[in-house]
DNA sequence: TATGAACGATACTGGTCGGTATCATTTCAT
DNA sequence: ATGAAATGATACCGACCAGTATCGTTCATA
């Protein structure tokens, strides 16, 4: 409910922020981001907050309007980080399968990092009080991959070998993109979610060498 | 760290435990499983258990040690109904795509079912704290699910119309099974987690179906 | 039925936390 | 320079909560 505007009552918004103000307010989301990610909403106290990051708490209700407001500030921010490996990989020009041996290998390092982990395990926990943060995850995690692989698909079935082909219709595509998607990162994700060690390299690379063959015999078949 | 065992000092655990007693302490592992896996273990109060439950925190601790007990026995307890339907499945004398879509239906309706997704969100908030409770989950899971599958996956194609092919390495089949659980359910799940509304049951249904087809692609083309 | 253990209700304790109030100090526009 | 606004430090309030203590009531067994 609270966005970066004023408290309810208490100190006012300020209308002429200082610059010592404004670092402290970026200082305090840096700061709540990693704790908040690391423990969770309720695991964390603006006491602690402030204590790491210096300033006060008057600070966290004249800038973000509350603890709420605080922590999805703060998530937001650490969104668009996770993914991003993965959509600025250059697959521009490659096969099929080195393509998607590439993008699927970016796909699982980023998933299964400790702070994809975490974020993951702080925002499905709060979907419930913040649904925003669940609908801003989902579009900046798998929906973001998935546009990724779908470009990728279109450019490469367009221009691959079997180019006399159907070109590949756009919902097929989408589809093919989704599932491949998920054999990346299904059963890997969830092992790494709720159980204490994330799968080594070796089983990474064994896993998106799977889903790039299904991918390839899905290819194949397809008419 | 506190199973059923008695409180470190207060109350003892009895040796003799009544029959109103024992109800009492049904009673509230149910009532708990209700509240934790709705509101999380931070979200709900002994106080609220106690009162919708009826006995008295005076039982808590002389039964389940704590706070803590109480969680883990009511999760555990809750963990093993959720994919009752899918082990419960009967696939037998069923060719591939029949039994695939009637299994894969019976997870994903596993799956999204509310009730299925608040316990998802509950423990994996605290696979933390209490990492015993996420090996279970994934135990009682996935692996689950996957081993169902691989079930009927060599059973299937070993009786096959195409029998006269190898009979299907063991691991290979895990790994098909593997995909297939993946397949129908990576995408659903993470949007019903994280956006507000389940997918409906024309989703579901196409989901399956593009992952039976996949899976049919892999079998028919692998050597 | 008598008796000791198990159980239920309730109040209390020590601690934590979100949020507010207060006041001293710093910043910046004039 | 100067004063009003912004900021920092701190104390405080009310609420909540896990866990304990106490005592009256109920049950099971002998």
């Amino acid at each position: 409910m609270a966005g970066e505007a004023g408290a309810s009552t208490g100190r006012r918004c300020p209308t002429r922020r200082t610059g010592r103000g404004q670092a402290t307010c970026d200082r305090l989301r840096r700061v709540a981001a990693c704790l908040f990610v690391a423990r969770g909403y309720d695991g964390v106290s603006l006491d602690e907050i402030v204590q790491a990051a210096g300033g006060s708490k008057t600070n966290i209700y004249a800038f973000y309007g509350g603890k709420e407001g605080l922590f999805v500030a703060a998530i937001e921010a650490a969104l668009g980080e996770v993914l991003r490996p993965l959509t600025e990989a250059d697959t521009r020009g490659l096969a099929l399968e080195e393509g998607l041996t590439r993008l699927g290998q970016a796909l699982i390092d980023a998933l299964l990092s400790p702070k994809a982990l975490a974020l993951h395990r702080t925002l499905i926990g709060e979907t419930g009080r913040f649904p925003r943060l669940g609908a801003a995850w989902y579009a900046a995690g798998p929906a973001t991959s998935q546009a990724a692989f779908a470009g990728f698909l279109a450019r490469a079935l367009a221009a691959g070998e079997d180019a006399g082909r159907a070109p590949g219709d756009p919902s097929e595509i989408a589809v093919l993109a989704r599932l491949f998607h998920d054999m990346v990162a299904g059963d890997l994700q969830q092992r790494a979610l709720f159980e204490t060690e994330p799968a080594g390299v070796a089983e990474r690379a064994a896993a998106v060498a799977a889903a790039v063959r299904a991918v390839e015999a899905l290819v194949a078949r397809r008419g």
